[in-house]
This record gives structure tokens, C-alpha cells and sequence, in this order.
DNA sequence: ACGCTGACTATTA
DNA sequence: CTAATAGCCAGCG
């Protein structure tokens, strides 16, 4: 991370609190409020399963307006597709994540979820596509 | 309008 | 095994 001197808001074609604008984050934020409590998905998985498998980041991205848009998308049971916290210094927080995910009974070392593969939650196949 | 950057992933050396 | 590279797409200077 360069240098962070952005102080412009990030988005704003989200329009949040006015939902209208049916963008690929919505379709990202919809998917990532379906994962259950104590379980965990991929960025890949969830581009996967809105058929952009290959856009990977564009479902990073969007996460980035997560914790803008309501209501509040679980972006820390989102990681990596190796169940890297990657995303963990963008809650605020670097902890929060970890702690969030610990306190839904997920075992997070190091940064890396615990068990990754068997806690990890496939939206292409929970939500029966 | 062009180029850089980025919460990713897979492939190649 | 780790490191580097390419593909991806949208926002911002």
C-alpha cells in the first residue's frame, strides 16, 4: 500500500441506501450476506458463482463498499483462495477480522483460516446453482 | 482518454 | 519450494 491519501469517498455509483442500481456488487453483497455464521468463501467462488470466475478482483473491490452499504455485508467470512485474511487491514481494524471470525468459531492462525476447506461455503452449489 | 492500482487466481520458471 | 507474469475489470488522476 503506496500511500492512502484518498480522501474522496470510494463509489458512489452504488448509490447506497437507495438501492437502484443493480451493479455487479450487489449481486457480490447478496451472495456474501448468504454465507452462514461459522463458515467462510472465497473471492473466486463467489465471482464463480455470479459467472465471473475470472474477475476474482472486481468481488475484492466490491467488498471495499461492504462496510459502506447497508446493511452491512460479513465481508470477513471472505478471504483468499487459500484462506488468507488478505483483506483483513481494510475493516479498520487489521484484528477485527480475525476476531470476528473467531468469535463465529472459526480458528484463524496466523492470519489463515484454520480448516479452510472444510468450513469453506460454495455459493455456486449452496445456492443450487 | 490513457495508465496505474487493486480485499484475486492460475500458470510458468 | 518460492518468485514472477498474465488475465481480469472498474475507479481515479
Amino acid at each position: 500500500m503506496k500511500k492512502k491519501l484518498s480522501k474522496t469517498e470510494p463509489l458512489k455509483t452504488i448509490t447506497p441506501g437507495g438501492k437502484r442500481d443493480e451493479s455487479f456488487f450487489e449481486a457480490v453483497f447478496e451472495v456474501a450476506r448468504q454465507i452462514p455464521k461459522g463458515r467462510v468463501t472465497s473471492y473466486g467462488a463467489v465471482a464463480a458463482a455470479l459467472g465471473a470466475k475470472s474477475s476474482a478482483r472486481m468481488v475484492g473491490w466490491a467488498m471495499n463498499n461492504a462496510h459502506i452499504v447497508k446493511p452491512k455485508v460479513p465481508a470477513h467470512r471472505v478471504v483468499n483462495r487459500q484462506g488468507l485474511l488478505t483483506g483483513k487491514m481494510h475493516f479498520g481494524d487489521p484484528d477485527q477480522m480475525q476476531a470476528l471470525l473467531e468469535k463465529e468459531g472459526i480458528d484463524v492462525k496466523n492470519d489463515q483460516v484454520q480448516d479452510f476447506q472444510k468450513k469453506f461455503w460454495d455459493p455456486a452449489v449452496e445456492l443450487g446453482l
